[in-house]
DNA sequence: ATGAAAGCGCTAACAG
DNA sequence: CTGTTAGCGCTTTCAT
């Protein structure tokens, strides 16, 4: 790469290394005088400290991991933003690693950060994830690893979350009131923890109102867009069809108005929905959409910030602390309300 | 971190540490009994080497940059599929930077890269980005740079984008077809070269028209969102308002479908939209909607595969190759077809 | 086929 | 206040 280092700095100097390389973290054992000299030089040359040999030196990278299923999706590159306003201010950098969904790409970069690469990790879990021993065995390593949104429950680790039973319980609530008496539920995994927290929101609802929860109406769309189109279809081609859905997760959007669209069903006459989304676009959509809008921002922040506090050993005693952040749900058009 | 290395691997197998790492890289110098027993010993102590020391020592990191302005946008979130499509194979890890459309926040993380820590950078430069110097010096250090759709043209540097100035002249001419006469460009920066480019096929267009371009049929919505909306209302507010407009970008699709709304304006029959987007909503939204389909996937994969190639030395003798890949007018219910 | 030793660039303990 | 020195963990000559 490029040969201005420390050693180069010096002999120009006419100091030591260590005189140098003290300048240029401002140690108070240097005069005013030689720090400038040494400052001046080093913006002339335009000296740039080489990453690897700190890193290799003091055992720390200022390097933080954030690995998501994927990217594609509101809520995440929103929490991204929230993430980087809370470390680029503590001099840390952001890397985003996907998973795909994918366990097995989880687990094999999780592996890749017991090199040292990173100082700890953001996660929000793949949609496979069922097993903890990946990121368990990074923890005993001593990589801190901070959950947000899609946490592995059982894991002694912080975690950052929204109150998703409360806000399945509210939007199922919020369709009751608008007359819906078969409600549906789409989640995307059996396991995951959020959807599973999301489906009990929903089943409560529907027990506090003397409602039956219904196998038949609670269904996993964990394949590609156009599996799950089918199973929507055929949700809604039933003789009994729902006359109301709560899709728990951005994605399941799009397919559900393509379905209603196919099928000629008038929402939020023949169906009304509420999404989990944060979807900018929730507005101009017919009808517009009402959602459960996820603090995405600030849970990214959030979880940004305790991970900074754990690196620089203002360290939570309870590892196991848990910060839950409300979600908020936005009446529109698509559960009946103009 | 963790005290598993080659040192502790060597003491315990009394081998020397040169044996074991030359062990661990398969070298033909050692023995298949010796690597076999080095090899069970690592996996059995769950060796992980240190990825600051072989980087430090062999220079190269083996991380690969990506900067964007964003990553809450279909194109690039799909492109950084094709990126990772491209370099998972080869063993290379993606680092995704944002510029949030910076050119400061642009130019410190290319000057970070002057670090080593990483090999090769793929750049979609900010809207504000007209300078190329922070870009230049990067390449001056021998960090090879491959930029994709968003280019500084005058640099030196190989290239993958889009034929942006035919697919908004094709855009153009569809509108023109379907009736149009005063036809609205909205582009986002008045320095991009992908946004010029695209005003130039959309100006040629109606140029092959007979067609006056009309300074007031030409935006640039550089600003935050209500801003966006104000300029946009005011546009389809005039006298003389636009019966179609060409959007540069997807963002602008929320947008005016709002102002749309708003201001109670039908489309397609009294404006009618074509947008660059790769929104998968496209289809659900009231009118659907046409688009411009950038070749996302394919774009991001092309540039990672380049600047691979690049990176193992089977050098491109041409610095300055161009690779071009055609997007797609894919015509729907805002542009008047059913 | 194996090992000794130098060194990537930087930091920090220890001396002066 | 400045300098000497010993590594961080790994790769790579150059011996043996």
């Amino acid at each position: 790469m490029k040969n201005v280092n420390i050693r180069a700095l010096a002999r120009e100097l006419k100091l030591s290394l260590s005189t140098v390389s003290k300048a240029l973290r401002d140690s108070y054992e240097i005069s005013a005088a030689t720090k400038e000299r040494v400052r001046a030089l080093a913006a002339e040359w335009n000296y740039i400290p080489n990453a690897y040999a700190s890193s290799l030196r003091g055992r720390k990278s200022k390097n933080i991991a954030v690995v998501l299923p994927e990217v594609a999706d509101s809520f995440f590159s929103i929490a991204i933003n929230g993430i980087e306003a809370a470390v680029k201010p503590k001099g840390y950098h952001v890397i985003i690693y996907l998973t795909h969904e994918s366990y097995d790409g989880e687990a094999a970069i999780l592996k890749d950060f017991q090199s040292g690469r990173v100082d700890g990790v953001l996660l929000s879990v793949s949609r496979e994830t069922t097993r903890t021993d990946h990121v368990q065995e990074l923890m005993d390593k001593e990589v801190p690893v901070v959950f947000f949104d899609r946490v592995l429950e059982t894991l002694a680790a912080p975690k950052v979350v929204t109150d998703d039973a409360e806000s399945a319980y509210k939007a199922t609530t919020h369709l009751l009131s608008q007359g819906c008496r078969e409600i549906a539920y789409l989640g995307i995994s059996e396991d995951l923890y959020i959807c599973r927290q999301r489906m009990e929101g929903y089943r409560q609802a529907l027990r506090d109102h003397q409602l039956p929860v219904q196998p038949r109406n609670i269904l996993t769309c964990a394949a590609d867009a156009t599996r799950n189109f089918q199973l929507v279809k055929k949700l809604l081609q039933r003789a009994n069809r729902p006359d109301g859905i709560v899709a728990s997760v951005e994605k399941l959007t799009t397919t559900v108005y393509q379905v209603c669209q196919q099928l000629q069903l008038h929402m939020p006459g023949d169906v009304k929905l509420v999404c989990f989304s944060n979807l900018e676009i929730a507005t101009i959509l017919q009808p517009s959409l009402t959602t459960i809008t996820q603090p995405a921002f600030e849970m990214g922040k959030t979880a940004a910030e305790m991970l900074v506090k754990i690196l620089e050993k203002k360290v939570l005693t309870e590892k196991d602390i848990r910060v839950v952040i409300p979600s908020e749900l936005v009446v529109r058009g698509s559960s009946g309300v103009k």
